[in-house]
DNA sequence: TATTGTTATACTCTATAACTATA
DNA sequence: TATAGTTATAGAGTATAACAATA
């Protein structure tokens, strides 16, 4: 037990944030299995729900994702009657996203799935924790420039660092 | 704006949660690389250099990590002079797992970046506040049976669910 | 020539399983 | 026969870049 690396202090604020943050990720996505949906296009459809007509550049950039990624994501969820792909007839290159009506009914869906699972998540916590929780979460969001909605997850678009992979994650 | 998946209620601490920990791995990936470790590494390290002696087996076992892509994260480890690999002369089989001098610095080392990035991440908050952020996230770890130091990004031995990847990670 | 979307390709990471050696 | 460790291989996921259509 040498404790070159300490568990308590400063950092295991941000260790338990990482930890609890990729166990969110992972039940979540769990429960979006059976979907047959993964986070990357709840997250996807959400997006274009929130707005409908952008372009697929539009949405790729919100999300912070490469263009061919997304394309594959839009053909699934085109492919699952989701969503469609209009042209726009004033510039031809650009196509408009939209939700099907059964796009709208699986993003219910999904609303309900995210609110079982924060529940189940939070279920250690009364009322005001969780509000507690969710505004320290929510300051350091702001803090840190996270947009709404928007996973770092999606992250793939003009690295700054200099490497491809990116391991695992923790920390 | 249809607001078929709310923002704000029950789900969205457990969002937040997923974003900042998502944030959270993210930074702390970037601070590591100039060491050339991932986090997956300096887990490892961290594990090895907290009960030394130990087998790989022991090791993937607590980490949650296949035995196969334990080797691989060990050979590099002794590559870099981190760790090193002593047979067990009662059984022959197992390897017991040791930090090298330079593991124990690189230990040290990886312990002041982790200080580091979570004084940047915990930047908006006073110290009330992070340790009640901190309280919070310990109680949702020991609930969801989290084990201290163990990123559930390791999570690669025994699926529970039926599909091999996991698309990206929001929730 | 620039931009949107697409396809092709390569690369990394992860998972499965076969293999070696010890027991 | 069973176990620790290793190697080989295949499969996802992701990134880079070349490409076609439109402007």
């Amino acid at each position: 037990m040498k404790d070159d690396f300490p568990a308590h202090g400063t950092g295991w604020a941000a260790f338990g944030l990482a930890q609890l943050g990729g166990l969110a990720a992972q039940r979540f996505a769990e429960r979006l299995a059976p979907t047959g949906l993964t986070p990357a296009h709840a997250g996807l459809l959400r997006a274009v729900a929130t707005d409908e007509g952008r372009s697929q550049q539009a949405v790729a950039s919100q999300l912070g994702l490469l263009p061919s990624r997304l394309v594959a994501l839009v053909d699934e969820l085109e492919r699952d009657g989701l969503v469609e792909r209009h042209r726009n007839p004033q510039d031809r290159r650009h196509y408009a996203l939209h939700l099907t009506d059964a796009g709208h009914a699986r993003m219910r869906e999904i609303g309900r799935l995210a609110m079982e699972h924060g529940a189940a998540l939070l279920a250690p916590l009364d009322d005001t924790e969780r509000v507690t929780l969710g505004d320290l979460l929510a300051r350091l969001a702001t803090h840190h420039g996270l947009a709404p909605g928007v996973h770092p997850g999606y992250r793939t678009m003009g690295r700054s660092d200099g490497h491809g992979g990116r391991g695992q994650d923790a920390g």
